[in-house]
DNA sequence: CGGTTGCAAGACAGGTCTGTATCGCCTATG
DNA sequence: CATAGGCGATACAGACCTGTCTTGCAACCG
């Protein structure tokens, strides 16, 4: 008789993440959630567990160790994050390569605005990993360099001169645009295509999306809504 | 009579940073060392004390936290990195306003290519640290602020239109070139300086530097060699 | 020469971290 | 209905974290 009234801990909660998925799940859901918005050290598993509503055993049972958490992360946010959403919604907004690739910037735009905007997990956890060999550290490099290819396609497509050049100065604004927005610059995405504008131009790719107003910048940007950001899943 | 024959510890170790300094000193420069390389995270007060070889009721006797000791590192990085490194090397590189903008990335070329490239401190730590309204993480976007004026200054010269918008396009540059430096491409650099020269040449500021060979990027560059990046102090 | 002050060394407190072990309930399946 | 496995809860181990306290030495100054 080891503890014969225990409290009953209200059947089901349905505080943490959706009670009706199975342990493997809400656990996957609530590292995206976390580790996405606060990096990967910030977050300890002591927090995931009691977020989650699953037991630490349970845990890990599914993964060896948080590294192996934070791999599994990174790849659900590459199905996420790069595919699903960014890459999918670039192909949604516009036909020709050139304009999908200005259409990033336009999907940046509403991401940059979002007031819960959380950055780019990959750039994160790269720059909190400190050393270099770190399996961790090299599976964002590697998810980067999918969005790359990406990239590279498109500017195929497009039909410049080095797509893979191309494709890695496009990532340079991407990423430059990023971090800006980190800082707080809201504006930071259209800054980004309006400097997208002149290396296509540079190669005479056509582009049908119009500039917009003025400097290209500050003015507060059409509405252009569509379907939503990456939030949790 | 507590401890008759302790083993006196070798009266001058030497091996921690310049033993002749005062503890002040080897405080603020081993802090700079570790912080610089590998964030203000992942460095634990201990460590530093090891390695500046200073007792730890001494650091906390100049800084109240490890806070106080970070924001003191990210000023002496701003002194050191910004001011005394890339702004003086700029301007000892070039002379007018243009070039100056396209000397930052000659400097930036040489140190990419440096073996134990460190990354820029203000971008690391502003992503280490989560919450918004963490005084650490205001002042990197302070710090990153300064280098901003410093660009909009040279912009102003350079009669562009509108100097805070360019500044903020040259910053973008800055740091997705920093990030891609980071992720292992040592060409960063020249990508960067090729996009700046779309954006000089559509204000119509004149250049003397003359572009690199071929797609401008992918060869070796020149050598151009001068003082060296910012290595501890 | 005696006292004061600065500082190295290290123990310690209290917290958090990852990862393990135990216990008992609850559900599903034979 | 009975039994076995999945899983929540929780305690725990050992490491590491920031920050405090104590002790004793050594140099400097009156």
């Amino acid at each position: 008789m080891p503890n014969p009234t225990r409290p009953r801990p209200a059947p089901l909660a349905a505080r943490p993440a959706a009670r009706t998925a199975t342990p493997r799940e809400r656990i996957d859901q609530t590292a995206y959630e976390l580790f996405s918005r606060r990096g990967v050290r910030a977050v300890g598993i002591d927090e995931l567990v009691a977020r989650s509503g699953v037991a630490k055993m349970t845990l890990y049972r599914h993964y060896a160790s948080k590294d192996a958490l934070a791999l599994a992360f990174l790849r659900r946010r590459e199905e996420q994050w790069t595919r699903a959403w960014l890459q999918a919604e670039v192909h949604k907004r516009a036909a020709t390569p050139g304009d999908r690739l200005l259409a990033v910037f336009a999907v940046f735009d509403k991401w940059f605005r979002k007031p819960d905007f959380e950055g780019c997990s990959f750039i994160n956890v790269l720059l909190e990993t400190d050393r270099k060999d770190h399996p961790v550290r090299i599976a964002t490099v590697e998810h980067l360099a999918t969005i790359r290819a990406f990239l590279r396609g498109l500017a195929e497509q497009a039909g410049v001169r080095d797509p893979d050049g191309f494709a890695r100065q496009w990532h340079i604004l991407m990423k430059g645009s990023i971090v800006a927005a980190g800082e707080g610059d809201k504006d930071a995405a259209l800054r980004g295509a309006d400097i997208g504008r002149l290396l296509l131009a540079r190669e005479g790719v056509a582009v049908e999306t119009p500039a917009p107003p003025a400097p290209g910048v500050s003015r507060r940007a059409r509405a252009a809504a569509s379907s939503g950001p990456p939030g949790s899943s």
